[in-house]
DNA sequence: AAGTTCTACAACCGCTCACCA
DNA sequence: GTGGTGAGCGGTTGTAGAACT
């Protein structure tokens, strides 16, 4: 199907828009709300498409929208979706609070993407170019990995059905907006889940990776210490966090775990209960780095060659039980495949290595 | 100082999907 | 069931400014 831009009809201006254009666009909105985006540009008198002005507003205008420099959790977590989902940007967007589809995009092609190739790095399959034999290629283990994938794919897919449906039924913001910008979405917007919270289960699983030594003061990453100091997990998109510039960030992502929505993929009720109430008591912690030297070698460091013994892959995805995402299960045993060892960066990225090779990416429904 | 190349990112284009008549 | 329409998504392009020669 699809059709012609509408861009193209008349003499409709192109090109970067004018700070009057911006006050114009967003003094319309603001006076009318988000409405029908073809109408906006004649009820505005702005010389442009519909198309244009959505872009404008969603990209750049939009009262919500965090610009500026991407904070090391920002990145990490852009790697580890990008290796998970591919080039899904709008879904990694929803796991990235105040980020649009288009600034993650951007920032993957100008700058991670070429810091992976850097690295030795395929930023497609997320794997090294030269040492092959650092990734276990057995047989056994690959038809392993590819059956709890397969698993792991059902599930995710599952979920995200059920999550679109019942997003249908429930009627949420999808623009996230601030209220007084807010307008309730006509019956043809399509909702859109906010964010899969299947993805939220899969980090749950892969936190049990990164149960970090509370020594591990070098990395730059946030962990999440428990009280009862049983269970350690880095803040990827799951949790509360802090970024180093004192901003709080994904109190929103946290929240959502209170939600009506959150975790419908677990079919046990007190395994999420518990990693609510883990996460709500948890305390936020962030090894801040500031100097983009520090940076640059600790994003190095990451990749460089480490090794867990007990490569904790296999074990996380026994963690899938018949398409049920058992998280808990998966932090456990991933612990425990690791426990005793000070992980250092290189390990930790060897995890998520290790992870990204055994991720669905690059199966048709991604 | 001038010309060239590189980089970052805003904006556009074409496609797909969901909704509706 | 079918086709038109609006909106969203991801790939690509255009361009301004920075860096380099």
């Amino acid at each position: 199907m699809g059709r012609s831009s509408d861009c193209k009809k008349g003499v409709l201006k192109r090109g970067p828009w004018t700070a009057e254009e911006d006050k114009i666009l967003t003094a319309c909105i603001q006076k009318h709300g988000l409405g029908s985006w073809r109408a906006l540009p004649e009820k505005a008198g702005l010389q442009r498409c519909g198309k244009s002005c959505r872009l404008r507003w969603i990209n750049y205008l939009r009262p919500d929208i965090k610009r500026g420099k991407f904070s090391l959790q920002e990145e990490q977590t852009i790697i580890q979706l990008h290796a998970l989902l591919g080039n899904r940007w709008s879904v990694m967007a929803a796991h990235l609070p105040k980020r649009t589809d288009n600034e993650i995009k951007n920032h993957w092609n100008t700058h991670l993407k070429k810091r992976l190739i850097k690295m030795g790095i395929d930023p497609m399959t997320h794997k090294r170019w030269t040492d092959a034999s650092r990734f276990p290629s057995g047989p056994g283990k690959n038809a392993s990995n590819l059956s709890h994938m397969a698993q792991w794919e059902s599930a995710r897919l599952e979920a995200e059905a059920r999550l679109v449906r019942e997003s249908k039924q429930v009627v949420p913001n999808p623009n996230a907006i601030e209220p007084k910008y807010q307008v309730t979405p006509t019956s043809s917007q399509r909702i859109r889940p906010r964010c899969l919270d299947v993805l939220k289960a899969w980090q749950g699983v892969v936190a049990g990776m990164f149960a970090f030594s509370s020594q591990d003061l070098g990395s730059p990453t946030s962990t999440l210490s428990f009280p009862d100091g049983t269970v350690q997990a880095p803040a990827i998109g799951l949790t509360g966090n802090t970024y180093k510039d004192g901003s709080a960030g994904w109190e929103e992502t946290a929240a959502e775990l209170n939600g009506q929505n959150s975790l419908k993929c677990f079919e046990k009720p007190n395994q999420m209960q518990e990693l609510e109430e883990r996460i709500i008591d948890s305390n936020i912690e962030l090894n801040g780095m500031t100097d983009s030297s520090d940076i640059d070698a600790w994003f190095e460091d990451s990749f460089k060659v480490g090794n867990c013994e007990n490569a904790p892959i296999t074990n996380i995805m026994e963690g899938f039980d018949s398409g049920v995402l058992n998280a808990s299960m998966g932090v456990e045993k991933a612990t425990e495949g690791c426990s005793g060892i000070i992980v250092e960066n290189s390990i930790r990225w060897d995890s998520v290595l290790n992870l990204v090779n055994s991720s669905p990416y690059g199966s048709p429904v991604f």
